[in-house]
RNA sequence: GGAGGGGUCGCCUAGCCUGGCCAAUGGCGGGAGACUGUAAAUCUCCUGGCGUUAUGCCUACGCAGGUUCGAAUCCUGCCCCCUCCA
């Protein structure tokens, strides 16, 4: 058994960037003990890319591996079926078992990006709710109070509203904190909007009989690019971690300038001095807002690739976007068409650049189809595919024709 | 069980009473251009598909029919959603 460090050192590394925990000092109890503690987070098994949001979290996971403890890695395939109330109530299709085992597999080729692979169990909730009969279920549910789940805001809100709030929404929480009773967690980590779910653990939990119930950590949620709503896939916002380097560069580049700092804080390993010190130089004139958003994409790219990826995509970024030259390595597509003399359109569609004929047409009228860096306005421009040729729309999408890409069929 | 309100082009919304000028109003979102630092702000244009680019064709206002020269708009049936009362 490794040694572990001492139980304030340890606090010290766990708080930074967390919101709030519940309670420090039981917490601090539980370092105490000297063992490796139960350290638990869920996901949710429906969107199978992770991107930066989730990284927040997975980041002080593995702050909690490295200090020796066990994490668990909960993946909540039969809550999913439910749906967690938490937030917007779209309807989520419920998925299927091949679905859910397909996701899960890449959420850990993902998860251990960050995450270490020895110090990390993964597990279904499924594995123990669907052996839970309906006399348990039941029994469950009688550990808790109507009056109690209506302290939830979102819930008190609707209730108060005369809007609808489904039963199966009051068993949502029940469930996630029946995981922590199952598992015997000692901490339990999650986005400040799961505050909620994660407390009701601690009650369950010693509703069960856990004397020292799981202590509550709450994560601040990530903006995404958009600099106003969470990080999410279903915003469009978000930076998946699988992403290219180049993508990702540009996309961190694309955040409203304010909104860097939260990712300084939240992605980095930068303490908060070092970054206070860089938003003072952008205050004072010193630094340039570019430069310092720069450093940050370089830092993030670096992360999931390597520090030659990272130079690289910068490089590109500097080229195409500041410099506004064309790119390095563009696609070659295939193009298959019946004639070496086709429609621009055509060709932009084929090409994947838009995703219609009108669309392309558009894009033609206003201006943003180049061939050869000549900017080509006329709808019914026929190109020639016999010589190699730069097709560009808009400023990122970028294709270089081959003769020998082109197949006539 | 009773009463009422509603389903419109990604989202919200106008239109429906008083059929045609409706691919359908406005906002949001999205795309492109200008300016820039692929930031913010601002300005302009675009935002169903197909096009021989034409006062053109096709598909679209929950679904299925009907009335009509013509229906998002009127009629009938069906499905779905919501609210209130019980």
């Amino acid at each position: 058994m490794g040694k572990f460090l001492p139980p304030e050192e340890q606090l010290k590394l766990i708080k930074k960037g967390v919101i709030e925990i519940i309670n420090e000092d039981e917490l601090l109890e539980k370092l105490k003990e000297n063992r490796p503690l139960i350290v638990k987070a869920g996901f949710d098994p429906t969107a199978p890319d992770l991107h930066l949001g989730h990284t927040v979290l997975l980041q002080k996971l593995r702050t909690f591996q490295q200090l020796g403890h066990k994490v668990y890695f909960i993946i909540g395939d039969f809550t999913a079926m439910i749906g967690d109330p938490t937030g917007k109530d779209k309807t989520r299709p419920p998925l299927s078992k091949e679905q859910v085992l397909e996701n899960a597999k890449t959420y850990e080729e993902q998860v251990f990006k960050i995450l270490i692979p020895e110090k990390t169990e993964v597990v279904f909730n499924s594995e123990w709710f669907s052996k839970m009969s309906a006399e348990d279920l039941i029994r469950l549910t009688a550990k808790y109070t109507v009056a109690r789940m209506l302290e939830r805001e979102d819930f008190k809100k609707r209730f108060k509203e005369n809007r609808p709030i489904a039963i199966h929404e009051f068993i949502y929480p029940l469930l996630q904190a029946y995981d922590s009773v199952v598992l015997k967690a000692d901490v339990e980590l999650g986005g400040s909007d799961q505050r909620f779910n994660i407390l009701i653990g601690r009650d369950i939990q010693k509703e069960f009989g856990i004397e020292k119930p799981q202590v509550a950590i709450f994560l601040p949620l990530l903006v995404g690019l958009d600099g106003e709503r969470k990080m999410s896939k279903s915003y469009g916002n978000y930076v998946g971690i699988k992403e290219p380097p180049n993508e990702m560069f540009g996309k961190i580049m694309s955040i409203p300038d304010g909104l860097m700092w939260d990712y300084w804080s939240l992605l980095t390993d930068l303490t908060e001095e070092e970054i206070e010190e860089m938003k003072k130089g952008v205050e004072e004139g010193k630094l340039h807002p570019r430069d310092v958003k720069m450093k940050l994409a370089f830092y993030i790219v670096e992360r999931f690739h390597s520090k030659e990826d990272a130079e690289q995509a910068k490089q590109n970024f500097i080229k195409v976007f500041s410099k506004k030259e064309i790119p390095e390595d563009i696609p070659e597509p295939k193009v298959e068409v019946n004639s070496t003399e086709i429609p621009l359109v055509d060709l932009i569609l084929k090409v994947g650049f838009a995703p219609s004929k009108s669309e392309a047409r558009r894009l033609i009228k206003s201006g943003a189809v180049r061939i050869n860096r000549k900017k080509i306005g006329d709808i019914n421009y026929k190109v020639s595919l016999k010589d190699e040729f730069i097709l560009q729309v808009g400023k990122r999408k970028f294709a270089r024709i081959k003769p020998e890409n082109v197949i006539l069929s």
